[in-house]
DNA sequence: TAAAAATTACGAAATCTTTCGTATGTAATT
DNA sequence: AATTACATACGAAAGATTTCGTAATTTTTA
């Protein structure tokens, strides 16, 4: 991804990852839960959206329908590799240190990171 | 901290943080070193986030000289919420997830968090 | 001391994003 | 068939951020 989405348009693709594809007016219906805002400000972004080829859309019938082009993933790996260069200047320890310090975590969760924490310490031991 | 700050904000506190209390003409100085910018540009900047109380600055000499109010930790914390609820809808593991996975850390900062994680396990055994 | 250089203050243009009104057309309802 | 409801398209206003030109002032240099 080139572009780092707006807070709008990110906004869109987590109710597009979260309740797949989606009309612009059940978009709108679903944002207004969280806030206020007009259909037609709704569907301008996602029509700027399409554009920018962040979403595709199905003009087969009259409501289009749109799907995200990219996974949640790719963006969420886009937006913190953005945090971490221009936040935590490049630090990925720092960045979790960070995000785990002085924050409570379940867990499962816990124990899902620390295996994958192990994963790497046995693949990588002693690399950079 | 109330606001986030806009990127151009961040790149000057990075730059503050690093480098000490600094001149509009120092710190547009570093600027240069990564793009591009106008001193007046730089300048404006600078005052706009002594009006936020961003930064303070001593108008002592003709030369000011610009600190910033709030600590890097602080502004990293805030940002990583902000992330955290806009990108990864609240769920601080697979941030960490997301930060750690396919990507290499050194093995000193790898055996931080580790301990930072076990450290975090024995205190909240079992709990959220 | 006169000219040049450096600094702050200020306003406004340029750019990006969000917002929505209006026009237009299609489908559903009466 | 006429009216109402609903959809897209489009332009432009509103808001936020970045950019910089210019004026006024002070310091430095020649």
């Amino acid at each position: 991804m080139i572009l780092k989405p707006t807070e709008s348009e990110l906004e869109i693709m987590q109710i597009l990852w979260e309740c797949g594809p989606l009309t612009v007016r059940k978009v709108n219906d679903l944002l207004n839960q969280q806030r206020r805002v007009g259909y037609t400000t709704t569907l301008k972004i996602m029509q700027i959206m399409a554009e920018k080829e962040l979403l595709t859309r199905d003009t087969e019938h009259r409501s289009h329908v749109y799907t995200p082009t990219l996974q949640s993933e790719e963006v969420q790996s886009t937006i913190l590799d953005h945090v971490l260069k221009t936040v935590f200047k490049g630090s990925r320890s720092n960045l979790v240190m960070q995000a785990l310090g002085n924050h409570s975590v379940a867990k499962e969760e816990m124990e899902e990171i620390r295996l994958l924490i192990k994963k790497m310490e046995d693949k990588e031991d002693g690399i950079l």
